[in-house]
DNA sequence: CGCTGGGTTGACACTCTTCAAATTTCGTGG
DNA sequence: CCACGAAATTTGAAGAGTGTCAACCCAGCG
């Protein structure tokens, strides 16, 4: 089913199967763009919603000099743009990193859910929501760590979001961020992202090339970006309430 | 009514007579609490919602030495803590900043309303991703602003919500938070904080003092802080859907 | 085979933090 | 209403962390 990895891969476990099949049929075909297609642009009004079925993308703002910061980072699984359903217009740019599979959802369709399925309302609302502890996760980045403790908590996140999509083998993912994208994501010059890999790559934590990633001593890192995954709401004792 | 500055006062345009009502029906008495009154611990399961009817709070995350990031501020007719109704626990606490009115909603009422009112329901859901939007500027901020326009935004976006609930009169209001709340929610110390406050005031921008800020230049101050209100969703265009 | 985009490195400038101390404001009990 | 202590603000000096600019390397690809 397209919607395998709903909500991280835990899609089955949050819904009914009734529910299930009702959100899988709202879903188009899947489509094949290319790497950095532009899938919304700020301002302009959304009537569909899309589902990342594999690859990555990312939420952007630009500044008056065009200086890039990234706001969010999207992985298989991810219900990009349900925002769009309920807002209507976005306030930020969507764009693939690497070649990406995607499907739609009209939002004429989700508006039918939302008027005769409460549980699976809530749980697209959820969803949304998970988005926005990502938002405040990334502040905290942003607003706490230094160079190191910002790139080590990027990666801490994507490699648990991967995992839970079983896109993670002995700490190896791909990952098609380009140093200066990572920049744009932890609020540095892509140089000094380039220093900073150095260091973790010396310091025996971690590697990027090529557009894999290997993370090479995850409870340092942890440690180092302070990153807790009990955020992304996946276990541990945190779950939605969908009653 | 309580609810009267919902969704930074424009509940009342959102919603019907009837949906507005049923709200209403769900609130509680309104409470008085101190100046930094814990509302909500992460981690903490929370069974009812927090409706600031007056005042301020704010939403934190905390590092291991214990400094703090503000992630998110609340003003008057937010309805805090929604986030709580669908996650059941928060990553983060909340704290009010200065003496404040509350009213709560338990969850109950409100997995009522979901089952039976769908565009109350997408009404509520649309006010959280205002959180997430809001949540998105202050990626921004952190992430390509220096100190001076970190604070210029923070004030422009307080000015401008506070607006919408009728709280400013000459581009002065009410502000209690300290230098070192400033600083938490920048992501920069109380003393650079002072040092930038300074120059805001002598470039003639605004002036902070004794729990009042007051605009003296907005259009600079905006443009200083790269501020466009439009992802507060208010006029201008941008309204959400709820059909 | 040369072009192009991404990665790598060095030198230097600048912003912000840190630490320390003085001053002012605020809240509270007398 | 005043006095006191605590909290918040203000300022200075020195140092750490990033940004900027510039050059060079390397791999992929037309």
């Amino acid at each position: 089913m397209i919607t395998d990895k709903f909500l991280l891969g835990r899609g089955r476990d949050l819904l009914s199967a009734d529910d299930l099949q009702a959100l899988e049929g709202t879903v188009s075909n899947v489509v094949e763009v290319a790497s950095r297609t532009v899938l919304s642009r700020r301002g302009e009004p959304v009537y569909a919603s899309t589902l990342l079925v594999d690859g990555f993308a990312c939420r952007y703002m630009d500044d008056r000099e065009g200086r890039r910061q990234l706001v969010a980072l999207h992985v298989a699984g991810d219900f990009i743009d349900l925002h769009g359903f309920a807002m209507r217009v976005l306030d930020h740019d969507i764009v693939t990193i690497g070649p990406a599979r995607l499907a739609t959802v009209e939002h004429d369709r989700l508006a039918r859910i939302t008027e005769t399925r409460p549980r699976l309302t809530r749980t697209l609302w959820f969803s949304t929501l998970l988005d926005a502890a990502m938002h405040r996760e990334w502040i905290f980045r942003l607003g706490r760590l230094g160079a190191e403790g910002r790139v080590a908590h990027l990666f801490c996140e994507a490699e648990a979001r991967l995992a839970m999509v079983g896109l993670v083998q002995d700490g190896r993912f791909a990952f098609p961020l380009t140093q200066a994208d990572i920049g744009e994501a932890c609020g540095l010059t892509g140089v000094h992202v380039n220093r900073t890999l150095r260091r973790l790559r010396e310091e025996g934590l971690m590697t990027v090339s090529g557009g894999q990633a290997t993370v090479l001593d995850r409870g340092r890192l942890c440690r180092l970006g302070e990153f807790d995954p009990i955020y992304l709401y996946n276990g541990n004792g945190w779950t939605p309430r969908l009653d």
